[in-house]
DNA sequence: CGATTTTGACCGGCGC
DNA sequence: GCGCCGGTCAAAATCG
């Protein structure tokens, strides 16, 4: 009896394995894309800077000086664009970045059903930071936060505990959008033992080799548990992959010369 | 009771 | 000029 639960559990396992491979593929190619697209963006948008500063000479050569000086950035720089994968459960607008905010205003608008919530650093009027945060419209567990300005003085110890600053230099939005995914606590990192197949994400604690049945089961519940959340995160790759392609579609045209 | 959040009203920019 | 829409204000409600 113990044989053949055995056996149906090594079966179990075989076909597990089969998909988890071919998810973590899938998950690498996907990566590798974002990544791609990423790299793309930042080409296009050093081409279109060379393009403005050549179209309007007043923005990209020094030489008139009865126009106002250019001591200004484009305002395109000033706002940063971050990606936070949240519980989807949690309705709370609320994006862990290690400072406080308060909330000011909420709004439906009218590109996207999830509200819209406004808010500005509670060391206000001193410090100038506003953020948006509205809930991606492909994955409603992903929170999409719009950061304006820098902070001028240092987060608070006890504001969250995360260490993102998302007021660091700021390059661009897709330069900007892997660094909350990895401090959310919904993050899934899975528990696992891997004595089947020998390979993770880096989470998986070991233990002894000689399980045994209970052991097999556990096991196979936790390789179900794991590519289940690979099938979640190929799902938030591509959500985030669609987000950021909007974000980069969606920023705004510059004013004309 | 002060701080924070909620929410409808208001304002200004923009396109037609 | 008008209407739409995003952003902000501010009074009321809620929380700790």
């Amino acid at each position: 009896m113990a044989a053949f639960d055995g056996g149906i559990y090594n079966h179990k396992v075989e076909v597990l394995k089969i998909e988890l491979e071919r998810l973590r593929k899938e998950n690498e190619d996907l990566r590798l894309a974002l990544e791609i697209m990423g790299s793309k963006y930042e080409v296009l948008h050093s081409r279109l800077q060379k393009n403005m500063a050549t179209i309007s000479p007043d923005l990209g050569s020094s030489h008139d000086s009865n126009k106002r000086p250019r001591t200004e950035e484009v305002p395109v720089a000033k706002a940063s664009q971050v990606f936070v994968r949240t519980n989807p459960k949690d309705k709370s607008l609320t994006v862990k970045d290690g400072f406080q905010w308060r909330k000011y205003g909420q709004k439906i608008t009218k590109d996207n059903p999830s509200p819209r919530a406004y808010f500005r650093c509670s060391m206000a009027p001193q410090c100038p930071v506003k953020k948006k945060v509205q809930r991606c419209m492909e994955d409603s567990s992903i929170l999409v936060a719009t950061y304006e300005g820098a902070h001028n003085h240092e987060p608070p110890h006890d504001a969250g505990g995360s260490s993102y600053s998302p007021d660091s230099p700021i390059k661009g939005l897709v330069a900007n959008f892997p660094c909350p995914t990895t401090v959310d606590p919904f993050q899934p990192t899975v528990t696992l033992d891997l004595t089947l197949s020998g390979t993770g994400t880096g989470q998986e604690k070991r233990r002894p080799q000689n399980f045994m049945e209970d052991d097999q089961k556990s096991n196979c519940s936790r390789v179900e548990e794991y590519v289940a959340s690979l099938t979640k995160d190929t799902n938030f790759t591509l959500a985030l992959a669609a987000a950021v392609a909007r974000s980069i579609t969606d920023q705004p045209k510059p004013t004309k010369a």
